[in-house]
DNA sequence: GCGCGACATTGACCCAGATCAACACCGAAG
DNA sequence: CTTCGGTGTTGATCTGGGTCAATGTCGCGC
């Protein structure tokens, strides 16, 4: 079995498929060279653990492609999911080095590493890296506290709800979608993940999705791929105001 | 009545008692001194919002006394509370013109506001600034994800404990308090507001006070006034870790 | 093809916390 | 001093979602 460690990925940065989302985003071509140099490319299987909180962490890196979770947990084992990672979003903290919690690939996943020191000594010289993760450190405190409106208030069937929403969007400004349409796409967690995330038991999550689907919000073929006939149906079903900006 | 917005009180940076931990906290006396130029103080008195979500938002700010609170409402008037802030705590978002949040100074309040262009252009040109606000949106999100865990998977119990647990240790950090004394102090927030930071209603909240008091986890002098006699007792009611390195 | 393990669904029951309601406290205005 | 509104407490009851348990589905290794 291979050493995931050691995989020699080349991608030039020029061609890579986040390069204007993650950090790297706004540098110019001579400091996507300097990057070059120092970055190098991890892979990991569906099911493998990235970090463990409190482990000592030496780097730090994008998601490239696949999808990871950052997870909290106390010491009775009750869990909480504190972020999804997606494709461009970055894992680790510079001026820290111990993980703040469990990282997760939930897909196979690649992901894209700095080793800590020289990142944090290049991110002081270069701006627009700092710019940019400022930027997208602004867009994920967002995100968590938009969560924590969804932790805190919401019901059970507006909690999947929203959890569509999201990952319906997500899906969306991926594939740059037929607006108006049908959305289909496939849930990249189990329900236990679903669960997790959400602050509810599976059972709860499954009772739910059943219940959405019985009242026609969505369909179902297999567990995990969904259609939603009406996304404003959807977002109505989130509490979310109606027609969020989407396709604007 | 006067015009909130008109206050001159005039304060110099040098002599901030935010000096050292808010967004100009690394600046140099050279940047101090252009920060200077463009600052203005706004007060608030307790109740007062200071904005509301959605408004146009031309400042941004740091408080530097007093109390305020982020919350979010749905529509059907379900609130929950996304952030407290606190003397130092960055309010607004530099490249964004319109607030995500309400704002509502729960106590009496000073804040040192920049107009958000001279701010902007400002940080940058001058990367302490922008190095700073970095430091402190990560610690925000991680304190996010701390309270995704709360709202997510504590119970009601856990959650007061938890809440009391943050209010403690920063009332702590700043009187420099007596290691490992019994600790005392006010609490700044309503019942309610208590139940809009902990996804809980005002009744469930003043329950479980009650309980704990009962209990002797804490005890109180009025309503607001509390003694908690021994901090590793309360933690172990947050369900945190015990110790969670305050004394450090 | 069979059996096993991971994932998911569904039912029965229970309980933590919400809801509804009454009342107590207290500082400010008259 | 009295009233009144904002704040807080406590009780009775209800219910959404948790818990426990049985069963279903599917892909994979043998």
């Amino acid at each position: 079995m291979l050493n995931e460690r050691s995989l020699a990925i080349t991608q030039e940065c020029q061609d890579c498929p986040i390069r204007h989302r993650a950090v790297c985003a706004r540098c110019e071509s001579d400091e996507l060279e300097r990057l070059e140099e120092i970055k190098y490319y991890r892979k990991f299987e569906a099911g493998q653990t990235v970090i463990w909180s409190g482990d000592r962490m030496d780097f730090v890196g994008s998601v490239v492609s696949g999808i990871a979770t950052l997870t909290q947990t106390m010491e009775d084992g009750r869990t909480q999911m504190v972020g999804l990672l997606l494709p461009s979003d970055f894992v680790g903290r510079p001026g820290r080095n111990t993980a703040a919690y469990d990282v997760v690939a939930t897909t196979d996943m690649v992901m894209c590493c700095f080793r800590k020191t020289p990142f944090e000594e290049m991110m002081s010289r270069t701006p627009h890296i700092a710019q940019r993760l400022l930027e997208m450190t602004l867009d994920e405190l967002d995100a968590a506290r938009e969560w924590m409106l969804v932790l805190g208030r919401k019901t059970a069937r507006e909690k999947i709800a929203s959890l569509l929403t999201i990952i319906a969007r997500r899906d969306a400004s991926l594939k740059l979608n037929t607006i108006d349409g049908p959305l289909v796409f496939d849930l990249p967690l189990t329900r236990e993940a679903m669960a997790d995330y959400l602050g509810l038991t599976l059972e709860t999550v499954s009772r739910q999705i059943s219940a959405l689907r019985k009242d026609g919000v969505i369909s179902l073929e297999g567990k995990r791929h969904v259609t939603v006939p009406d996304f404003n149906r959807l977002l109505d079903e989130a509490g979310d105001d109606a027609d969020g900006g989407m396709f604007a």
